[in-house]
DNA sequence: TTAGGGTTAG
């Protein structure tokens, strides 16, 4: 450790203070200036304080006792900003409000730098009301003022309000539209975005991110990816932020294509690969597109080691492939190098546990989680822990985490964990029950009635699956269509169940899954015919189950594709056990291997089996 | 330097 003495105080210390890394370092920093009693610099070191982010304590304290040496008015000015950060971050209101005080005492307000502060602490600690009254009481407002005011009420959630003050601004700036278009995409309206963007006569990297970042958002990652496209013609260049944004929409549509250029084009760049989070953004992408080894790369080359989501993207990337010893392996090394996991980390952990069917090595996890790292564990550690004995048979169990273990009410998805679960198993009665809870905590979701409807068609009731029916009919609850995406000579290509193909293409499709289902039939396979929601004569069923999206999409690969390739489908709901066979029969009769990324995680289908071992 | 876009999550 270095002794304060060896730090001398340089004309200007602000290089030295924002160069700290460690609180201690910042201290032993700040010792030299008190005893050299430059206190201009406390605003300084101040930031530097909040910025490294530790207790707020410590930063209250530290403020606290400068105020009571009465500084300078301009010291105290310039740290205020930095102490209401401090409080927003930390959800201090009482806080806040002493310091708005204060401000009062010393005429402050009428200085919009620490009026448009506290404006900003009171929106990000959710006042709202108390936000706008020291908006309108304000007698001087600049344009960050007003901008303050959008992005407040758009953070908020408030975007009547928002629209309110930018349409009564007096002039609109860049930060402006590109807080509005930003509002306007979080309230999920992108034809307006995509008009107020279009209509702004001067973009910069900020406005495009806004959009790519909105699209995918809104779950639509194609639209996003020409955005992308069209940024990069227009000649504005991008950065980090714009390419994280972009990187997210190609794990969303999960073909690693557009990802592999994405990744040639940053090393091209200027964009430091190494900085904030762009390598975990990599990870992830790869892990989603089916690369994991890929993914393994950009993590031991990319990455140094030292930023906890890098990590997480890895472990979360191994536990979706079924890797779950693999992310194991990763948290052990993580602890060896003394990096603190998060509460991610843990969810990733034990998500990696429960697609592997490793149920005690998760309930380890778990109780190292609390016992060593004190993290407390929250609704989605819970919900892992019952998709853990869930998905191994382990209802009874799985309940008693419900009914006992946990301190909190368990949400729809910890239900709809109990409820698949069920299906799986065919358990009617307890997946009755978890349906109830499921709908009454999320009646507008279709699965837990489509998820009920397959327990009741398994066990042969036919008049409950019409009950089902008749449910989602008065509730107004619509399906959502399985959806298959393949990707054939860098085209994709969509399945969509109840939707029209190209001309001529069903026919051709069709007639090769019909040929499909009976080689496989001499092979062994045997449709499971339990899965429809429909109750229908035995012949009429088989047909409607072989149009599920992915036996389509897996026959026009077949159609498309040379024996011994990969068939690469990304599907948007969770794959049935009909089609989960079919997958395992295909990879071994016709010598394909299928690389399937359903709604949670990958099955890797080769020589007749699949890489979740039924975990899933 | 008080205002706008940023990864990992059952």
């Amino acid at each position: 450790m270095l002794s304060s003495s060896s730090f001398p105080v340089p004309p200007s210390p602000a290089p030295l203070i924002n160069r700290c890394q460690t609180i201690s370092e910042l201290n032993q920093i700040h010792a030299q200036i008190i005893k050299s009693s430059r206190s201009s610099s406390h605003p300084l070191i101040l930031r530097r304080l909040v910025a490294l982010s530790p207790s707020h304590g410590f930063t209250i304290h530290l403020y606290s006792r400068w105020l009571s040496s009465s500084p300078h008015l301009q010291t105290l000015r310039l740290s205020l900003p930095s102490v209401l950060k401090s409080c927003g971050r930390h959800s201090s209101v009482e806080q806040a409000k002493q310091i708005h005080g204060q401000i009062l005492k010393a005429h402050f307000q009428l200085d919009p730098y620490v009026s448009n502060s506290l404006l900003r602490t009171y929106f990000e600690l959710g006042e709202d009301e108390i936000a706008w009254r020291v908006f309108e009481k304000m007698p001087q407002r600049d344009a960050v003022s007003w901008n303050s005011a959008v992005s407040g009420f758009v953070r908020s959630g408030h975007f009547g309000f928002a629209r309110r003050v930018f349409d009564e601004m007096p002039q609109k700036d860049l930060v402006s539209y590109n807080s509005m278009v930003d509002g306007l995409m979080k309230w999920n309206r992108c034809d307006l975005a995509r008009e107020l963007f279009c209509s702004m006569e001067e973009k910069d990297v900020v406005s495009w991110t806004t959009m790519i970042s909105g699209y995918v958002l809104n779950f639509r990652p194609k639209e996003a990816l020409e955005v992308f496209r069209e940024m990069l013609s227009s000649g504005v260049e991008p950065d980090a932020a714009a390419v994280v944004n972009v990187l997210a929409a190609v794990a969303d549509l999960g073909f690693p294509e557009e990802g592999k250029w994405v990744h040639a084009y940053l090393r091209r760049s200027n964009i430091k690969l190494n900085s904030e989070v762009l390598g975990s953004a990599l990870i992830d992408m790869y892990s989603k597109c089916g690369l994991v080894t890929n993914a393994y790369n950009v993590f031991r080359s990319v990455c140094d080691g030292r930023r906890v989501g890098d990590w997480n993207s890895m472990i979360s990337g191994l536990s979706i492939h079924g890797l779950g010893q693999e992310a194991l392996e990763i948290f052990e090394e993580m602890e060896r190098n003394k990096i603190q996991p998060d509460e991610i980390t843990f969810i990733a952990i034990l998500n990696g546990c429960s697609h592997s069917g490793m149920i005690e090595e998760g309930l380890y996890y778990f109780k190292l989680m609390k016992d060593k790292y004190q993290i407390e564990p929250r609704l989605q550690h819970y919900g892992c822990l019952i998709d853990l004995f869930g998905r191994a048979g382990l209802i009874e169990e799985a309940m008693r985490i419900i009914g006992e273990a946990m301190p909190m009410e368990p949400d729809a998805m910890a239900w709809k964990s109990i409820l698949s679960s069920c299906v799986k198993y065919g358990l009617v009665t307890y997946g009755e029950h978890a349906a109830t809870k499921a709908i009454d905590l999320a009646p507008q979701d279709s699965s837990s009635y489509v998820l009920l409807s397959n327990i009741y068609a398994r066990n042969k009731q036919w008049e409950d699956v019409e009950r089902v029916r008749e449910l989602m009919r008065e509730k107004r609850v619509q399906k959502v269509p399985g959806c298959s995406t393949v990707m054939i000579h860098g085209k994709v290509h969509e399945f969509i169940v109840g939707k029209e193909m190209g001309v001529g293409c069903r026919e051709v499709v069709l007639s090769k899954l019909e040929e499909v289902i009976s080689r496989l039939k001499m092979e062994g396979y045997e449709p499971d015919v339990t899965q429809v929601l429909v109750h229908v004569g035995e012949g009429e069923k088989e047909g409607l189950l072989s149009i599920h999206s992915e036996k389509m999409a897996v026959a026009f690969g077949l159609l498309n594709l040379e024996e011994g390739s990969s068939i690469h489908i990304v599907k948007n709901l969770r794959v049935c056990c009909d089609c989960h066979s079919f997958c395992e029969v295909v990879s071994k009769v016709y010598n394909y291997e299928i690389v399937l990324r359903d709604q949670n995680r990958f099955h890797h289908f080769k020589g007749g089996s699949c890489s979740c071992k039924g975990y899933w």
